[in-house]
DNA sequence: GAAAGCTGTCGAAGCGCTTCGACTGCCTAT
DNA sequence: ATAGGCAGTCGAAGCGCTTCGACAGCTTTC
């Protein structure tokens, strides 16, 4: 292995100046840089990371937080990870993954042992108990995900509650009178991860204000489950036109089951699902939809962690716009319904 | 931050003997091991792993190549990723995420500047360019996927070929002479990823031996897609009445196609799909299917490498047999069909 | 023409850990 | 009784890098 010593002897020089080139922390003639890059080149050069991370106390490293459980939203968090890795390597950083398992002690792992510079963490609940633990430290970290209490934390996520609102205000304009909302799981209102909470509000503040009936019902994904959600809905609001998913894996079943009971999309009844463009593309019926923009979360996840890593930058939340496309599966509400 | 050292002189000993009390490479009088346990958690000390991994020449990291495209069997891919942060962790290992982006480079960046002490490749393709670098390392490393010369390397996967023979023999057993495969999108067989080829390689011959038609056809995922492909499927073989996917995104599309052209599932066509159990259990019509054993292999892939950082272990491919489980989507085939 | 300020380079002191050899007792074998 | 062995501990030498202060040789300034 090749060492800052050797590549300095090979260029004729001492080993501070090679780090001085490598780094550009001070000021360094022409001709001296181009030799020295020379050898490194010559030498196949690379700098011990350990070295570095232990003389600089910096380990260019960003953790990466991701929940462990694999049955949900996964499309989602796979894109965020890949953001969050690409974006990372164009600031020179590379990425550590974690899974939610080990839980705070990972957290505590990792600031006690220099493993990395910052964190993001994924998957956050609205009164997680690695919250503390982040405020008390002077590591910086990002929340993909929006806790109850947000002060002195920096968060990044869609915002959900405008999400909600927009998906109604769709339907409504549309001249749909009565929406039933097709929820997540109810494990994921149990863990309180708050962002169906939050799409939940935006949809009821929303439809009051525009004087809409909203029937919300949590649902397991898969077609069983779907099948008895949508019969329980059809028979107490036998007048819903518009359906608003949030349940990624109810999507398909809902539009199946529709089909089914010769109900059409979006003749008889209007579907607005929030997922990934990439569902809303692919599935039976193009889809009217408001976009996770999972890479832009990742991304900006990035670049936030890395402005604070460099002095600049605050504790904020930033709420990514939702943006809602029209697809296929919208259209005016049938006449005489409601 | 606290450092070995005060933990030392808190327990009143010497840095080496907290060293060696923690790593356990030299025998401890239980009183002072006891002491230093206690100091160690009193302090709340974490080791510093820049300064480990300089000393010890061992990071305690493995690095994980996943392909850059988010386009394919992404839950495939985070379960294994999962899968090997999780195995990994209980060897006592954090694990860097890379994305293929960087290519070749990333693995040279990686042995070169002593960041991880092993790798695990995803998404080899059959002539990989990273193949070479590896063999040029002493640096242990694992491939999920089968490249064309596996010589000198250690890799984990799926039997595809036997996976594409069970899939044939099954549908053989239950008197489906005429058989379609869905195959991956045409990218896929471009890449020469080779799974897919392995796989119609098993089902070919098993066919061949068994008497059975075969008709392959590559398929983007989505609903237009399938639509054309079956359409033309049905054209060419009007008397098929078996099915092998291996793409999942045309798992659904095909069930409701067939479903709307009045093809009962299991009692007109068959269908058997490679695909996680997961996808196998929500699709709506419960399938046959072989499982892909996405956290088998992650788990397998660093057991194995965990073994090669220990001097144990030896390379080798390691091919997971298929299983095959019959769900709902399967049965005899109709009489008086081919 | 001396003081002051640059620019470019070097030497040396660590960063916090592992690990080797050495040493001290104490136990066992002869 | 004495040599040899072993368990338990310590001191010191690095691991490869960053970074601080120093300094030599310039140029600029009044």
């Amino acid at each position: 292995m090749v060492t800052l010593a050797e590549v300095a002897q090979h260029a004729g020089v001492s080993a501070s100046t090679v780090s001085y080139v490598l780094s550009g922390k001070r000021s360094i003639s022409t001709t001296t840089r181009q030799r020295v890059e020379q050898s490194i080149r010559e030498l196949g050069y690379h700098p011990n990371a350990g070295a570095r991370a232990l003389a600089s106390s910096r380990s260019n490293i960003i953790a990466l937080m991701v929940p462990l459980r694999t049955d949900m939203y996964v499309p989602v968090m796979m894109e965020i990870a890949i953001a969050v890795a690409t974006t990372a390597r164009t600031h020179g950083y590379d990425v550590l993954l974690l899974t939610g398992e080990e839980g705070p002690d990972a957290v505590r792992r990792v600031t006690g042992s220099g493993l990395a510079d910052a964190m993001i963490l994924m998957d956050v609940e609205l009164d997680d108990e690695r919250l503390p633990l982040l405020r008390g430290t002077d590591q910086p970290s990002v929340l993909i995900g929006l806790p109850a209490d947000t002060s002195g934390l920096t968060c990044v996520d869609l915002d959900f509650k405008a999400t909600g609102a927009l998906c109604v205000e769709h339907l409504a304009m549309l001249g749909h009178r009565d929406i039933a909302v097709i929820g997540e799981a109810p494990a994921v209102y149990e863990r309180h991860t708050g962002f169906a909470e939050r799409t939940l509000d935006g949809l009821r503040s929303r439809a009051q204000e525009l004087g809409v009936r909203l029937l919300h019902r949590p649902c397991e994904g898969g077609y069983d489950a779907m099948a008895v959600t949508l019969a329980r809905i059809l028979d107490e609001r036998p007048g819903t036109t518009g359906f608003v998913v949030q349940n990624e894996s109810a999507v398909e079943p809902l539009l199946a089951l529709l089909r089914q009971q010769g109900r059409a999309v979006p003749e008889d009844v209007s579907v607005v699902a929030v997922c990934p463009d990439q569902v809303a593309v692919q599935a039976s019926v193009r889809l009217t939809s408001v976009a996770i923009p999972a890479q832009e979360m990742g991304r900006h996840a990035v670049e936030r962690l890395v402005a604070k890593l460099d002095g600049r930058g605050t504790d904020e939340v930033v709420l990514l716009a939702p943006e809602l496309t029209v697809r296929a599966s919208t259209g005016p509400a049938p006449s005489g319904s409601s």
